[in-house]
DNA sequence: GTGATATATGTGAGCGCTCACATACAGGAG
DNA sequence: CTCCTGTATGTGAGCGCTCACATATATCAC
């Protein structure tokens, strides 16, 4: 029978095709291609010779199929332009490269309301591990989303509901933060304002912990009237430096819950006449490369980006070990 | 026999428990699943029941290598974090999404070097069209990578080499560029400096001419030596200013080619005591979300990103459809 | 009634691979 | 020269689906 012609799929060429042309068996040309021990060199030759010759590229579709495996992570999250989410995902992926997986991103990378965790690519497809990178309350989601990839490896950015299988990074938010405001104080800066992110939630508190307990250290009152939370945006740092400028006379520094909201500081700072650093110092903390170069210069404390993501991959595929 | 307690792979249900709890053939399961017409209401609950009840999920991997189709879009890039790559990218998956296609991003995100289009994630997967947004020559490795995807549509953000089944978005440069620079006349300014990208890049060009043109409009001589050049980063952005501030007096207006490179232009102008707008106007191009905020606040043209990002993934699947 | 069509379901093969197993032929021990 | 162990290959089944096809029943004309 003639092989049918369908329309015009874009058709590769298989592995049966390079044994025919080998002249050995399907499995042998497996075996090359997984470097089995068990094989004459003169065959390896001849397989390899025939794999360059046609162009041959094994179909991780099938492969997929037939080994159960698909040596794929996903990575869930939503915006990720610039902030240290990208960064952690890049890292990651970087490790996970280096470990034999791809990653693949899922989740709308445009709306945060488009729930990611509902993407049909998130669910048809089928990961060794879910990297959840994604900002914002998932809980009600989540029980679901455990359900279609019961036994998958999660790992997630700071929370974590407490199911099995689901482990989580944390970024030392207290750390980076003490560090900021002491570098406040060392400076000579004791009136030391706060523009947090939104409360409640973990990385906030944890920031803001940091910011009392540098306080602390220098015999300072870590005063409720100088924080003031905002969304981590520019244009939000913007208001809320102006609301505490107005409410309070008498700062000498800010530290902006991310360089974002420093950008927004910054302007505040300048409409109000209050030059930086002069009158009021500024620290920031994500490190956007841009920071560096904004005028004026933002000090900024950057987290170990790096070593979260490559965290996060290890105890993903740790835990894929058994 | 029993069943066999493989590893411990993450099992789902499959179509044939589906079929067997609601008594019916898996062909059912399958014509429930995609909606179509000869199936009798009552089974059609049935099978719905049952695949609540179970918890199924079709298993894409499965579907693919049956169907012959992945419903995938690759999408390559490398840098993406706050550019109008990232912003392409993102409409495009929202039309792709709305199309039903997913986009999976190739591309070591991380490294510009890492050859993203010799990425096994991009050469094992099989995808239905391909969508570069890399930027970087890539003339030689294309032909490989067209080898391997032949028959798969491939578009290109400005440049495509000349091969079939490939064609390009391109961003309106030139007339960004002259709506940036003719703002600057309006208002009054005259010698309006540049500061461009990397010399010979079709985005840089076509920015250059807008500028050209726009002064042309206005009786001006473009005068080269007004130029400098830089890659896409506020330090070059910074560098490339102070060079032309001190080889030249007078400038009135700069024009930078990106957002990136304005921010660096406003840190200079800073320094040599120049005040933006008053002394120095300065426009930027990419409409980064933080450029708005940054003091003194920046001017920028945007371009049509949502529209080239729905435009290539139009141009990709009409391909398909032959 | 007998055939035509429309509706509703089931059957077998096969997508391109990998798995477990069977087989082939070496060479060294006894 | 037989038995074993090691090396080198081939065979069949099956992963979870969708395809083309075969079949079953109901509905209508005449």
């Amino acid at each position: 029978m003639s092989k049918r012609m369908s329309g015009g799929a874009p058709l590769r060429v298989t592995m049966d095709e390079v044994a025919r042309s080998a002249k050995v068996s399907r499995q042998t040309v497996s075996r090359v291609l997984h470097d089995n021990a068990y094989i004459a060199p003169g065959t390896r030759e001849r397989v390899r010779k025939a794999i360059e010759k046609l162009g041959y590229v094994p179909d991780a579709v099938a492969r997929s199929l037939a080994h159960k495996r698909t040596y794929l992570v996903a990575a869930v999250l939503t915006e990720f332009a610039g902030y240290s989410r990208a960064r952690i995902l890049m890292h990651a992926e970087e490790e996970a490269r280096a470990r034999g997986y791809n990653v693949f991103i899922c989740g709308s990378l445009s709306s945060p309301k488009g729930e990611p965790l509902e993407s049909p690519l998130l669910n048809s497809q089928k990961y060794e591990g879910v990297l959840i990178l994604y900002r914002g309350s998932v809980d009600d989601r989540f029980a679901l989303f455990k359900q279609i990839h019961r036994d998958v490896p999660v790992v997630t950015l700071g929370y974590a509901p407490k199911m099995p299988q689901v482990r989580r990074i944390v970024l030392d938010d207290r750390g980076g933060a003490y560090r900021a405001v002491k570098l406040l104080l060392s400076s000579g800066r004791r009136t030391i304002a706060q523009i947090a992110g939104p409360p409640g939630r973990f990385d906030t508190s944890g920031r803001m912990q940091g910011w009392r307990e540098a306080l602390a250290d220098f015999g300072i009152q870590a005063e409720e009237r100088l924080v003031r939370h905002a969304q981590w945006t520019p244009e939000a740092g913007y208001d809320q430096t102006c609301s505490l400028l107005n409410d309070y006379d008498g700062i000498d520094a800010i530290f902006a819950h991310s360089d974002l909201i420093a950008i927004g500081c910054l302007r505040a700072l300048n409409e109000y006449g209050l030059k930086v650093p002069h009158d009021v110092a500024v620290v920031g903390f994500d490190n956007i490369s841009m920071a560096s170069m904004s005028t004026p210069a933002l000090t900024t404390v950057a987290l170990p980006l790096e070593q979260a993501g490559r965290v996060a991959i290890e105890l993903l595929l740790e835990q894929l070990a058994h």
